[in-house]
DNA sequence: GAAACGTGTGATACCGGTACCACAGTGAAT
DNA sequence: ATTCACTGTGGTACCGGTATCACACGTTTC
């Protein structure tokens, strides 16, 4: 064994216990594991020898024969991307009070690694999965649905995956994108960008380019895209691919990006961040060209942090309620666990539009 | 079985493989674990009996016999704060390329929520395990002790516990936190704040007891205000109780403790804050106030994030090498694992005071 | 006094793998 | 022709628990 270069004294079994007790392995275990009958005496036999030994039970064996592992496989695209830590804490919370673990995976948004990723779970018996899935709508999912198929019950969280049958748990994403976006074209802007999150997408060319992309595009990026062009339907403000950031992976592509707009002869004067990635991107971007949030440029963004509240100005942001999230979709995972078959449900969370200060009337150009 | 109220079918085993391919059990164990001899003919048929079958090795049973179960445990305080999810994403991706997969659990800055952790985690018979401790001096460590004599290696990180030899990986915390506080010192500040962690201290009245207090502290936090008082020392400077924060448990704390200051007839003209929490609760206070950075109050803090470059101004941090950290933590464990029994080592990591414009010299008093 | 019942207890099969061992079959060496 | 070595294969004990079953013993019932 190769933890086993000491000579450590191997923990105690069952086996070892029932001999210090002068007892059978059976009725060991009838005591430890509190059922069955088992005598006054015989019972503090067993509890004094196990005690005596430091036994501590073996859940691998315990699982083997019970076929449950009472442990919830997770998996998300970034544990450090304070969306997910947040919904992470929920999970642990209400894991850890039903009686479950959590195994947590993270993805790096790689379809690859989340297959790799389920496989490990599934091999390791755990009961049921919770993830937020970086397929896209063309993306096979097979190891989703092979999952559910096996009867491992999969809760989805942030992102949907069309082709799958199977609890969720989201916020209305277009519907919060779209009222953002709204409130800034209420306070006269028409120029907008849209800062992307962490993903790649093919430049569109025009409008309907742009919507066969979206088809394409993870489902809670899609969505709020999908409600920035609805906003701007609504105004009638036309669309123009030059004000979408289509490739942003990291945080100095989201400032390049923006960077990159804030040249355009005709400037945006505000900007939509999906992302906190992005929103730090564009932030970025403003200093660089020695530009002021409000008076200069108006600014919403998806995910609150409590360090939103303390910039100069304060920033509006769209509020996820993420610990929440975190606790629905384990509590749904967790009654499917425990036999509910009734039909898949798809849990919406309100979100929240946090107004502070970095948003305004758009100024009159070239006031500098 | 819980997960079978429907009829799913049964995840194929090894033995139903054997009896599709019309080869022994023991064949087809070869076959998928790539060892011993089998013939290219068999193998071939192995393969598509397990493929035709869809199967997936349970690792539960795997680890029964051999008493590996590639994974490691990770019990940390919070994966919401950014410093541990940081550690969290070395430890994954190191981990992931060793063929490990992490159970992290959190504890909540909770000891006893620790004492559960480890519990579950040696149940589950992890190779080995990666805990950033909120033991005090004065705690009971059984836990983590007994883990380490029953063979199963432990690395500590962050947070040191004395009694515990074992390996760890830091920051000099006390250095870092010294040379940041003379540089406040340097530019002529002489009363400085020191807004503490997520943790409880009675409160001091004396240098005296500050010290034995602080044998108390967890390690980390502890060693920052030593490095405080280092630098106090140093430049002969009386050490002040009442700019210490004693009390701080949440964000809401941070910005009434560092507001109480902020009302002293002698108020502190710096701040010195030893987490990201402590920092934006201390931005909140000086918002409340309607002071400013730099022109009214210095800053420097522990913890650099993306958006303190994005501050106005932005804010000079000490930057921990997180994932750093979190790499050379499992590396080190892996090689424990792995049979390394050389003496346990102290990994001492640079950190890196990050100059940007939140500090500078102090401005003249009542200059409003 | 025999039958029926109930409680406490130990044997033992089993979960799904791994690993050791025995054995058959083949070819080379003596 | 016999021994020896080697490869491929299957049988099976085992890991540490759980769960079923049979049995022994004492008590109640007829």
């Amino acid at each position: 064994m190769a933890t086993d270069h000491q000579n450590h004294p191997a923990a105690p079994t069952i086996t070892e216990v029932a001999a210090a007790a002068g007892v059978g392995r059976a009725t060991v275990a009838r005591t430890l594991g509190n059922y069955g009958s088992v005598s006054e005496a015989t019972r503090a036999k067993v509890m004094r020898a196990a005690e005596k030994l430091g036994y501590q039970p073996n859940t691998l064996a315990r699982s083997m024969t019970t076929g449950v592992t009472k442990t919830l496989g997770i998996v998300l695209a970034d544990v450090a991307n304070p969306f997910f830590s947040g919904v992470l804490k929920g999970i642990s919370e209400t894991a850890k009070t039903a009686g479950y673990d959590a195994i947590i995976l993270s993805t790096d948004e790689k379809l690859e690694l989340e297959r790799d990723a389920i496989a490990v779970l599934l091999a390791k018996q755990v009961d049921g999965l919770i993830v937020a899935s970086a397929a896209g709508r063309s993306d096979d999912v097979s190891h989703l649905s092979s999952a559910i198929d096996r009867g491992t019950p999969v809760v989805l969280i942030d992102r949907l995956v069309d082709k799958l049958e199977t609890d969720s748990v989201v916020i209305d994403n277009r519907e919060a994108a779209r009222s953002a976006v709204a409130s800034l074209i209420h306070n006269g802007h028409r120029r907008i960008a849209f800062a992307w999150g962490p993903v790649t997408l093919s430049p569109a060319t025009d409008l309907k380019q742009m919507h066969s992309i979206l088809d394409e595009a993870l489902w809670s990026d899609g969505e709020r895209l999908r409600g920035y062009l609805d906003a701007l339907e609504e105004a009638g403000i036309p669309f123009d691919t030059a004000l979408i950031t289509h490739v942003l992976k990291n945080e100095g592509q989201a400032t390049r990006a923006v960077s990159g707009m804030l040249a355009l002869a005709d400037p945006p004067t505000a900007i939509f961040t999906t992302e906190t990635e992005a929103t730090v991107g564009a932030l970025h971007s403003l200093r660089a060209k020695n530009l002021r949030l409000l008076k200069d440029v108006s600014l919403i963004g998806f995910d609150d942090s409590p360090w939103a509240a303390v910039m100069e100005p304060p920033l509006t942001m769209i509020q996820q309620p993420m610990r929440q999230m975190g606790v629905v979709a384990s509590q749904q995972l967790i009654a499917r666990i425990d036999g509910d078959t009734s039909a898949s449900k798809k849990h919406v969370l309100p979100s929240l539009l946090v107004a502070r200060s970095s948003d305004g009337p758009v100024r009159a150009a070239g006031s500098e």
